[in-house]
DNA sequence: GGTACCTTACTCCTCAGACAAGTTGATAAG
DNA sequence: CTTATCAACTTGTCTGAGGAGTAAGGTACC
């Protein structure tokens, strides 16, 4: 990740210096820090470049500073990008959080699912057994009616945390259908279509069931 | 949300400025920004202003600079901070989503969870049934509790989730607990203790059902 | 015509100094 | 003891100057 050379301006060095002061303990949650002119004095760089520097960090959140106060730390370290987390996390241990969320969902839209999301759950099956079955647009659609199944549920935080997985998923299964296309779409389709019957008959249990069980199965193809 | 009388720093307006033209389509990812002297004239503020708002933009990922070229549009919009989300959603849907997770780790601690894991829920099992009743200590151990079940689980992308949900439902629980305290400690102990036994025993589907139906309570306790 | 080099104009980077504006704690008056 | 005032210290902002890097255009050479 890091580049050979690497010609991080004063700003951003001084940023990272005090960020691993903050990580290391030297400042509790809620401190001041020194002022200005003292940290410049200490890093040996301009009072701008400090000025710089804590702005950066207030970007991240990690610092406030305020007029005649001081500046004071709002955080101990950078909030973990969730992009992050997922990219160092394997293909299966996500597949495995999408399960607790999509079989919950399932559930929760069987149980609440309007007329209207309904009928958008039956066009998107409809257009996920006609589209292009080239990787990338297969999964699109695929990814299209899931993410419908998780509005249905009516929970915004089930529909963010899914929209936190998408990018991850979707390049490693594209990647996986390119090495190995799927062997049954007529079986893949009907695992969907039952899922959906199940929300149209608000059988809040076996939308669950069918939805994890479908997911295992793509859980496996990845282990 | 937005206060009364609102002192923002001319820094931190011109970088929501800045942010909302970025948002409005005005750059396109990858694009230059305009100079420096030309945003400063632009916004009525002077250059070293402009510098601190491109730096605060730049911790938050959406811009970065580079010496001599310029300043580029590296993200249309700030990744969407998990604490906000979550404190924008009511405490019922954020149990929602609890359950889904928590159902779905219990499942999976009773068949992976070590010895080790084990030893340390029953002693976390004990921590809770002789805590202090007192709001904040009686959540803590509570939290710590469901946190160990999540960690048996064995899966970091859960675990993570867990944490981020812990400050929200915290803040939550222990504002309950202040109006309408517990009404039967042993109750809450004994759908504790269940969970803990149902892994033990590596039964994945009853840890699974006896997890959901506890904070099930939970969630009724709030609506 | 094509290539390598160089110049030049532009950009951001850093510093120093000055003053404005806000906060906080000590001090003095009631 | 309470309240008002003040002084020291903090961050906020602007300006001017020079350093360093980039990219584009021109030029000489092959």
């Amino acid at each position: 990740m890091a580049a050979i050379v690497h010609r991080a301006p004063l700003a951003a060095q001084a940023a990272e210096i005090l960020l691993g002061r903050i990580r290391a303990g030297e400042f509790v949650l809620g401190q001041r820090l020194p002022g200005e002119t003292t940290l410049a004095a200490q890093l040996g760089v301009g009072r701008s470049t400090i000025r710089e520097a804590v702005r950066e960090l207030a970007g991240k959140g990690v610092l406030d500073s305020r007029q005649g106060a001081g500046v004071f730390v709002t955080a101990l370290d950078v909030a973990d990008d969730w992009d992050t987390v997922l990219r160092r996390a394997s293909i299966t241990t996500v597949i495995e959080a999408r399960i607790a969320i999509e079989a919950e969902a399932a559930a929760l839209a069987a149980e609440r699912r309007s007329p209207a999301q309904l009928r958008a759950l039956r066009a998107a099956l409809a257009a996920r057994a006609t589209a292009d079955p080239a990787p990338e647009p297969h999964v699109d659609v695929d990814m299209a009616l899931h993410r419908l199944i998780v509005v249905a549920s009516g929970n915004e935080v089930l529909v963010e945390l899914f929209d936190g997985f998408v990018p991850r998923v979707r390049t490693a299964m594209v990647d996986m259908l390119k090495i190995r296309p799927t062997a049954s779409h007529e079986a893949d389709h009907a695992a969907h279509a039952a899922v959906v019957d199940a929300i149209a008959d608000r059988d809040a249990r076996r939308a669950a069931e069918l939805s994890r069980a479908h997911l295992n199965t793509l859980k496996f193809a990845f282990a």
